[in-house]
DNA sequence: AACATGACGGTAG
DNA sequence: TCTACCGCCATGT
């Protein structure tokens, strides 16, 4: 078997998922662009519809650009994300839209601090 | 093989 | 503020 190949790119995605502390939010450019792919933010949302109960486990923590619960149908309704949300702290500026400001994770201040 | 769709993002008008 | 278009690329028809 050929080994010392690149991990996929599916797999970054999910590694920096799972990393999102909780009460804290990120996007699925921010993730995108942390996996070396800034312009494949569409993947990132593929790739989590289509993730592991692992990393499903805490997707809530992911919204769109704008803080708006766009996955939020995955768990049957949108008020089911918010509600996991709201239980970590995290604060809402509308129905189902995020306090980005407050509460913004980005992938690439980790790596930053922890090097 | 061509076309449409999607848990998106950025730019242009 | 809102609409439209492009880029990205896996999946379904």
């Amino acid at each position: 078997m050929s080994g010392g190949e690149p991990p996929d790119f599916a797999e970054r995605v999910y590694a920096l998922v799972r990393r999102i502390p909780p009460g804290r939010v990120t996007t699925y450019g921010r993730i995108a662009r942390a996996a070396g792919a800034a312009r494949s933010a569409r993947m990132v949302g593929w790739l989590l519809h289509h993730s592991p109960p692992e990393v499903s486990d805490v997707a809530h923590r992911v919204v769109n650009r704008n803080g708006e619960l766009t996955g939020g149908w995955a768990w049957g309704h949108p008020a089911v994300m918010r509600a996991l949300l709201e239980d970590e702290g995290v604060t809402f500026v509308d129905e189902y839209q995020v306090d980005l400001e407050k509460h913004l994770w980005d992938p690439l201040d980790e790596l930053d601090q922890s090097g």
